[in-house]
DNA sequence: TAGTAGTGACTAACATTTGCCCACAAATG
């Protein structure tokens, strides 16, 4: 089994324990236990055969236990002695807006309901109704709500569609009269990579007026909540908007509360409760009575709590509120750091622009050099380059800075395709000529882990090849990436010195933030590159330092914040 | 159930808004 499937169990087992009514504590160990496999950035086989999963937070030795029964037969016992009680199938009710483990538990026992498809017929016909705590209103409500999970599903949002949608919207609410502050929260504002819901802030002082213009515009599909200072609503494509709306005054409790993570939420109010102090979104409240301390910041908030401020992307509850009290919260890789770009296409293969109409625009962002990697030939379909080509487009680029002159620098690379078979598309005589060498998967991913991984390895041990290219190239939402032994391609980047990108793209972001997170354990060099094929895409820069930052990536070892020397240095050193 | 105390026991996960039924479940970070 891998991670996500024994992850999957954690989480089912988490979910039927809490319609069985367990209490919350054991739901909650689970389901913690559920995430941490899940975001592990490490097979779990591995640390189950280093004998180290009680290591893992929020792992002890009963979880521990069940995970070795899990990896060793391929079964849980408790969960099959669970599901005779809770059927497994309860769990996708669950998923139903508006059905929690109580409702589920009550349908279950008084109409032996046991499906989704029986709640939908039970419904449709009227027995719902008759259910204490239940009424025609509320059935109707789940009518809809399973009509809508059928047609959306319940996937998560890719941050591709839900960051422009959300600044669309803000933009819109923004002309509104008695605005004063905007912002976007929740996951979209920690960066993750898919989002549930896109929650938007504002704060102004006559709310109503506001939240009515928020649920009639058109882009709405129907009102799932509309009180005086929030209200949810659900769009034609099926996304989840949340507005919430506080005096300009509360601003900084508002904007924290929403922003999340839960998790860190969690630990906020606990520390302030120590301190006599009850959080919420609007403000601290002495517990013995006294005056609010409001906070108009996100500073003023957590110096409350004697800390430095926190950036949202690093607020997961994932060491960050220890780190930050101990005065070691990581310096992490900011945009304004970023001064290169290691990794783009022009018209050579299948970008869209020049060498010089790239450079230009990378000069115009602010850069002070970059590398032009277009695809090697064996990736036929988009004009990929032979050596001959490549040594045309040399030329090309030695015109370019001429043109750009001494305050920007044009490298000569490639992505090189990692082939099918293992070998690489070009000599090393050939890659001996270029500045910078990115080495890449794009086709025959699905291969087994241990031929995908002689591929990759071959070109870490290249020492030739400087960097590889979205590791796992994995595409979002849907297609996962090759089937990599993290832990050893990071392992072996750290022997090999070998580069490790973090690709900017919103559909890669790849490396992934727990992958960064183990790479800056190790000790793994790392770029941010935007894989630019347009100008526009260096915009996409963003979306990758939000990962590294993810990840608790500092600019030491991110080679893009480096001037141009000393990457000169270290690749000429490497080789 | 994990973690921490210290070997069987105790604590831990906060605080709100909304809808709908008539007190509570669900949903939000």
């Amino acid at each position: 089994m891998n991670n996500r499937e024994v992850a999957q169990i954690f989480a089912d087992v988490a979910d039927m324990l809490s319609i069985r009514g367990d209490i919350i504590h054991r739901v909650l160990s689970y389901r913690r236990a559920a995430e941490a496999i899940q975001e592990l950035g490490r097979d779990v086989n591995q640390v189950y055969a280093a004998g180290e999963l009680t290591d893992i937070p929020g792992i002890g030795k009963t979880l521990a236990d069940k995970i070795e029964e899990m990896l060793t037969t391929g079964k849980l016992a408790f969960y099959e002695k669970l599901a005779e009680e809770i059927p497994p199938t309860l769990v996708e009710m669950l998923k139903v807006d508006g059905l929690g483990p109580k409702r589920v538990k009550q349908v279950y026992e008084t109409l032996g309901i046991a499906t989704l498809a029986e709640l939908t017929t039970a419904a449709q016909e009227g027995k719902l109704r008759d259910l204490p705590g239940l009424g025609a209103k509320s059935e109707a409500k789940l009518v809809a709500a399973i009509a809508a999970l059928a047609r959306h599903g319940d996937d998560r949002t890719p941050i591709e569609t839900a960051w422009p949608l959300a600044y669309e919207i803000l933009a819109e609410l923004e002309q509104l009269p008695g605005v004063q502050k905007t912002a976007v929260a929740g996951s979209l504002r920690r960066m993750k990579e898919s989002i549930g819901d896109v929650d938007l802030l504002l704060a102004a002082d006559d709310p109503q007026p506001i939240m009515d213009y928020f649920v009639n515009m058109p882009r709405v599909e129907s009102v799932s909540g509309h009180g005086p200072t929030k209200s949810s609503v659900v769009l034609h494509n099926g996304m989840q908007v949340d507005l919430r709306i506080l005096p300009a005054e509360r601003w900084g409790t508002l904007l924290s509360y929403f922003t999340g993570s839960k998790d860190h939420n969690v630990r906020l109010r606990e520390m302030a409760l120590k301190k006599g102090l009850s959080l919420n979104e609007h403000a601290f409240t002495p517990i013995d009575g006294g005056d609010e301390i409001l906070c108009a910041s996100e500073e003023a908030l957590y110096k409350v709590f004697n800390l430095p401020y926190i950036l949202p992307t690093l607020r997961e509850d994932r060491g960050e509120i220890e780190a930050a009290q101990k005065g070691q919260l990581p310096d992490v890789v900011r945009l304004e750091q970023i001064v290169a770009d290691l990794h783009m296409h022009t018209t050579w293969s299948d970008g869209k622009m020049s060498v010089l109409q790239m450079a230009q625009a990378a000069q115009a962002r602010g850069l002070k050099y970059m590398a032009i990697t277009d695809h090697s030939h064996s990736l036929g379909i988009v004009n990929g380059l032979t050596p001959e080509r490549l040594w045309q487009q040399a030329e090309e680029i030695a015109a370019a800075n001429e043109v750009m002159g001494p305050d920007f620098r044009i490298l000569h690379g490639t992505e090189m395709e990692i082939r099918a078979d293992g070998t690489l598309d070009f000599a090393d005589e050939v890659l001996a000529r270029l500045d910078f060498v990115i080495a890449s998967l794009h086709v025959s991913l699905t291969q087994p882990r241990e031929q995908v991984m002689k591929r990759i390895m071959s070109a870490l041990e290249n020492p030739h090849v400087d960097m590889i290219g979205h590791p796992t190239g994995r595409l979002l939402p849907d297609r996962p990436g090759a089937d990599l032994d993290m832990e050893v391609v990071l392992q072996t980047a750290v022997t090999t010195g070998t580069i490790l990108e973090i690709n900017a793209n919103p559909r890669r972001l790849d490396l992934r933030d727990s992958h960064v997170r183990r790479a800056m354990e190790l000790g793994v060099t790392l770029a941010i590159n935007c894989d630019a094929h347009h100008p526009d895409q260096f915009e996409l820069l963003h979306y990758g330092v939000a990962t590294a930052q993810r990840g608790w990536a500092t600019p030491d070892r991110v080679v893009n914040t480096w001037p141009l020397e000393k990457l000169l240095g270290f690749l000429a050193k490497r080789k």
